[in-house]
Order: C-alpha cells, then structure tokens, then sequence
RNA sequence: GCGGCUGUAGCUCAACGGUAGAGCGCUACCCUGUCACGGUAGAGGUCGUGGGAUCAUCACCCAUCAGCCGCGCCA
C-alpha cells in the first residue's frame, strides 16, 4: 500500500495504482501515483531514460505500475502532507490500462448536474472518496454501538406487498399475481415483528419514497438506519439511547477520519451531556415569542422552523442537535404511543442536527387492543393489517424505536449544501443513471 | 404541483444592441525538483431550442426544454 511506502526507505518496492497528477519537466518527470490507501510522489530521473520517455506519455487516471527505490527527500524538498517526507526513485514503468481524456480534471470544482451526469469520474476526486469513506464509517460506528447494546442486525423485504397505511407516495411493482406489490417506504412493521423474535434488532437498508420533491434534503431512495428495542420505559430511553450513539460516533469520526474531515473543511458537531430537548408546542411558543412567526396551530415544523431552532441551540445550549417531542397524534402513524400524561400527544420525537430532522421515532402501541383502536382512529380498516397484528396477538413488550436518514446525516455531518452528494448514486425525479443509458444507446449505435 | 434563478468552448465562468473572451483541460515544443510546476505557440463555440421585435442581436420580448434553489411531504 502507497500509505505505507515510508516504512521501505531504501528499499526497492513495486506499486500500483492511478497517476492522480503528472509533472513533466522535460528531463524529470514527477507522478502523484494513487491508490486505496492514500498517494505517494515518484520522480522519474534522466538516468532511467525509459521510465522518463513513459512518463511523458501518461495522464490523469492512466492505470500503472512503478518499481523503483524509496528515497526520502532531500530537506527542503519535503511537505507536511501524508508521504511528503519520501519519494519513489521509479526505475521502470508498466502501463496496465490507459485513459481517454478525461472532460474536466478529477478534483475540479464542477456544478451538481455535471458532477452527477458523470460519477463514475467524479467519484474519483478526493473529496468525493473523503465523503463516502465518512458515511462507512457511519455505518460501521452504527453497528458496532447496537452490536454492542445486545442488537442484531437484520434483512428487511423491500418488497411490500400492501401499502396498508394508504396515502403514501409509494413505487408500485406490478408483478405478483395476485395483488400490486411496492417499495417498502419503511421497514417499521418488519423491526416490530423482530422484536417478538430477538428484542433489539436493526436494520440499515435502502427505502423508497415516490414524492416528487425537488430539495438539497430528499432522495427518492435513501438509507434508513432503523431499530427497534423491546422493554423499554417510554421514548425518553431511545432518546437517551440515541444521545449515546451520536457520542460515540462523533469520537469515533474524530479517531478515524479526522483527514477527511480537514479535506471538507467540516467540523465535527458540539455535542453536550444532555441535548437541548422541548416539546413541539414549546417549540412553536419559542418561536413566536423570539421571531413573532407563529405557527403555534401547525401539527409540525416547518424547514424554516427547524433551521431556527437549531440556531437557537447552538447559540443558547451550545448543541448542534436539539430534541423536539410530543407531536400530535394526528400528525403521527397509528402505531405511536399516546402519552398518558399528555393525552392527544403522543410518545414520539424528532432530532434536529444542524438544521434538519434527521430522526424520526417514538415508542409505539404494544397492545392488541390499543393498536386495533389505533388503527380505526385513522380510518383504516384492522383487517388489511392482520398479518402483522399477529406479532400483537402472541405477546409484544413495551417498544419503540427510530428513523435515522444516513445521507442527512452524512451531508450535516459534513456541511455539504446537497443530500445528492452525500449519496453515491442518488436517485430523484429526473435522474436514474442518466449516463449509463446514455452510454448504452452510444454502443448500441455502434 | 407552485414560486425564484440559471442555460455562452470539454469544465468553470465573463463580456457586449454592431455576429464572442479568460482560467483550467487538450495538442506541439522548451524546461533537472516540482508538488494545482512553469514558459511559448496552437486547436476548439451556428451563445439550450423555436418564434418575434429591430437596419442589425448571443444580448430585447414570447414560448418551450433542461438544470439548480425554495415550498408542500418527509428521513
């Protein structure tokens, strides 16, 4: 691995990788040769005449393999950058796979819609590789606090076959004999049912929305980071809970991708002891008396409210995250506890991080009979949902659980201004892979 | 679906009622220490599309398409 070229000072190595950066200077010729770990320069110098007359033939993303001798550098020739102390002499050249001229150079600043049409290039950049080693790292900090916390990690069907809650934006499949199937908007049914199996489950899957919004926060596929835990007091226990995830992911960012994050320019959230926490009409009222915009009658938050409040946090508690509970009932799906000291509110909560919600969850109705009623309050008929009444019928405990929007997350974690960037192959109205089918009439012609 | 903005070279953008320019990229040549190397020269544009006003427009007007941003909905 180019990372750790350092260790074989003197050495003779071989080394493949992509040629990020050619530097020709006629009779030397730098190459800033890449690959998974990280990038390292090599000089090609007038005694390897063969290696030079190669290099003055390569270009950017040209697939190649270097032998040569590390070296370290010459004292004023060295940078603070990773390698910047060492270089590799090259004594010869192998080309593996050439390039075709790239439309724009790897790491140039391009618009979103250029940046999209061509990901197979952009993704490329440093700073496209620096998001996305971030969101694994989200991933992989996600698992390993449930793994920790007694949870195990299951599969959920994408493929519903009722769209039981009605009214939702669903992708119908019309596939099956019998009936319409769909994308799954959610794996909430599925975690629930799992919970009468294992207790503590989660989920990290993709789920589909068929909403025609165009916003810097919307995908119609995204990855919702799910669980669901049984035995538990009220809402306040996954709040707590999820208080202790961001803890851990945040120290964890910090260990493993702190050149990442100097890479964005982003820094890593303020998290105090306890996050800010209000319930909506608290909310609502504090935004009226600070702004006078009142909105104290709506059943949710409106963007603008949402950006406000986080300012507020940051600037009155110090947090980047505020908890904002109790949302109506009417506002919320069946299946979400009322609050019996609350009546009309319900057990549920939403996390604002820098501005946008990034969770959804709450505790939700464990009882047969509460979810039967539950269910006929929104006008919805109990038999249409009988197949997952069963895991109610068999003995369910207190539950709840939790949404989290991995891209949203990513993109706040990161200050980036769109949720497409924070998505490898991001999915909206107009775009499903623009340029592959594009790509495919091309050959098709041929 | 509604509102706002944008569309000029491969990319990012500028200019102007008298038919276009920069930086980067590309090509050739020069360059022994650069690290976004530097230098010289060069190629590359029917100004998103259609219509209209004007002696004349890429520039003004209308329509249309595409994209971005905001809103509804939500993670």
């Amino acid at each position: 691995m180019i990372v750790e070229l350092g260790w074989h000072i003197g050495e003779t190595v071989s080394i493949s990788g992509w040629v990020d950066v050619r530097r020709d200077h006629g009779k030397l010729v730098f190459l800033d040769i890449r690959d998974r770990s990280g990038k390292a320069q090599c000089v090609c110098l007038p005694q390897h005449s063969e290696a030079v007359t190669i290099a003055q033939t390569l270009r950017q993303e040209w697939v190649v393999q270097l032998e040569g001798v590390v070296n370290e550098r010459p004292e004023k020739m060295r940078t603070e950058t990773a390698n910047g102390n060492i270089e590799l002499e090259v004594t010869s050249i192998t080309i593996v796979a050439p390039a075709q001229e790239l439309p724009f150079p790897k790491d140039e600043k391009v618009n979103l819609d250029t940046y999209l049409d061509n990901l197979p290039l952009t993704l490329r950049s440093d700073r496209a590789r620096a998001i996305f080693r971030v969101q694994a790292e989200i991933t992989n900090a996600y698992r390993g606090f449930l793994n920790l916390h007694g949870f195990t990690e299951f599969q959920a069907p994408k493929l519903i076959g009722d769209d039981a809650e009605g009214g939702a934006n669903v992708f119908s499949v019309p596939y099956f004999n019998d009936k319409t199937a769909h994308l799954g908007t959610s794996p909430q049914f599925y975690k629930q049912i799992m919970v009468g199996v294992l207790e503590r489950v989660y989920a990290v899957g993709n789920v589909y929305r068929a909403e025609k919004h165009s916003t810097t926060r919307h995908l119609n596929e995204y990855t919702s980071m799910d669980m669901e835990m049984g035995f538990i007091k009220d809402h306040s226990d996954l709040m707590d809970l999820e208080l202790r995830f961001m803890h851990a992911l945040i120290k964890q960012l910090e260990m493993n991708c702190k050149e990442e994050f100097a890479l964005l320019g982003a820094t890593l959230p303020t998290a105090p002891a306890e996050f800010p926490m209000m319930k909506l009409r608290e909310a609502l009222e504090l935004i009226y008396k600070e702004t006078g915009r009142d909105n104290r009658i709506e059943p949710d938050l409106e963007p603008e409210d949402e950006r406000w409040l986080s300012e507020w946090a940051k600037r009155e508690k110090g947090s980047d995250f505020i908890f904002i509970t109790h949302y109506p009932l009417s506002k919320r799906p069946m299946y979400t506890y009322e609050d019996p000291d609350d009546l009309g509110y319900t057990r549920s909560f939403d996390l604002l991080f820098r501005g946008v919600e990034i969770t959804t969850g709450g505790q939700r109705r464990h009882e047969y009979e509460s979810l039967i009623e539950g269910i006929k309050m929104k006008g919805l008929d109990p038999e249409k949902f009988s197949y997952y009444l069963q895991a109610f019928k068999y003995g369910m405990p207190p539950h709840g659980g939790w949404g989290m929007g991995l891209e949203r997350l990513t993109q706040k974690m990161l200050n980036l201004a769109n949720v497409k960037e924070a998505t490898l192959f991001p999915r909206d109205i107009n775009r499903i892979d623009t340029l592959l089918s594009d790509v495919h009439a091309d050959t098709t012609e041929d």
